[in-house]
DNA sequence: AATGGGTGCAACCGCGGGTGG
DNA sequence: CCCACCCGCGGTTGCACCCAT
């Protein structure tokens, strides 16, 4: 339409894969300067990449916190659930799944569980294809208990997961991937992020600086490598430091805590709470 | 050892939302 | 209110690697 071309567009913006020398580029002006303002970030540091792709490749794979490698169960169990209750909405996914990024969810999806699921060919089928679109075509009534029921599935899965990740595996892999030992095809390009990456960890922990922290939470992803706990606020957590959606998990682990029977609690069109599944 | 198909993942593209002038 | 711009998201692509033959 009457959108200007990006800079993307522009002749002379390179493309493609990333060398260690422009990350480390990138790394060194997002220390000094925090993320943000991506527009800045080209002319600033004279890297010939447009700000679009500056920006990818820090939060899908620079930035601190970020595990790689294999999917736990419960982590698959998560991302078939949420899925299911939100559809391709791999951002907000990601955010239930902070050490990893909405490009690996998304990756990881269509490559292994849409596969794994089709194989089963149980009513998972079902819950994780136009499960959306599913919703609008219904009346409110049937709307609602569709809702329900894959919100008590969601709740389920999450619980599980947590109760789980709590006892071995979340552990294990936090601690592997606090020590950078990532479970990644071996070669030379990954290790060179990988000590990037160490490198930022070792950063944010020893000099936090209130502008990256600020611009981290800013710039929508989960930044720092806290551990799940903290993100559920199973862990007590400050209210500024939660996710978006914190709403919706303070209400998601009610049921844990205690009732069986689940009804929208209190939430009709319009609140909050409720707007988080109604996009 | 060579090779061709399959797989996984990083990166690109296009679009829409939000916002400031 | 409108427009231009930036940012973020989801879908898609291209390439490197893996594995079976």
């Amino acid at each position: 339409m009457g959108r200007p071309p990006p800079r993307c567009d522009q002749d002379g913006v390179k493309k493609g894969p990333w060398t260690p020398e422009e990350d480390i580029v990138l790394v060194s002006y997002i220390q000094e300067h925090g993320p943000g303002n991506w527009k800045a970030v080209p002319t600033n540091t004279g890297l010939i990449r447009c700000s679009k792709s500056c920006r990818l490749r820090w939060t899908n794979y620079l930035r601190p916190g970020i595990k790689r490698g294999n999917f736990t169960d419960q982590e698959e169990k998560l991302i078939c659930h949420l899925q299911a209750l939100l559809g391709n909405r791999w951002a907000a996914i990601s955010s239930y799944l902070p050490e990893r990024t909405d490009n690996d969810i998304k990756n990881y999806w269509n490559t292994h569980l849409k596969k794994k699921l089709r194989k089963l060919g149980t009513g998972n089928d079902r819950q994780t294809s136009s499960r959306l679109p599913s919703y609008r075509s219904v009346s409110k009534g049937q709307w609602e208990r569709c809702l329900q029921t894959d919100i008590h599935m969601a709740k389920r899965a999450l619980s599980e997961a947590l109760s789980m990740e709590k006892s071995d595996d979340l552990l294990d892999s936090m601690a592997s991937s606090a020590e950078g030992n990532f479970n990644i095809r071996p070669s030379t390009y990954a290790s060179s992020t990988e000590n990037i990456s160490r490198l930022l960890e070792g950063w944010f922990r020893d000099s936090p600086k209130p502008g990256v922290a600020s611009a981290s939470s800013a710039s929508g992803g989960s930044m720092s490598p806290e551990p799940l706990e903290s993100l559920f606020g199973i862990n007590e957590s400050p209210a500024e430091t939660r996710t978006p959606l914190s709403l919706l998990e303070s209400w998601l682990f009610d049921e844990s805590v205690g009732h069986g029977q689940e009804s929208l609690p209190d939430m009709a069109p319009g609140d909050d709470a409720c707007d988080q599944f109604m996009f």
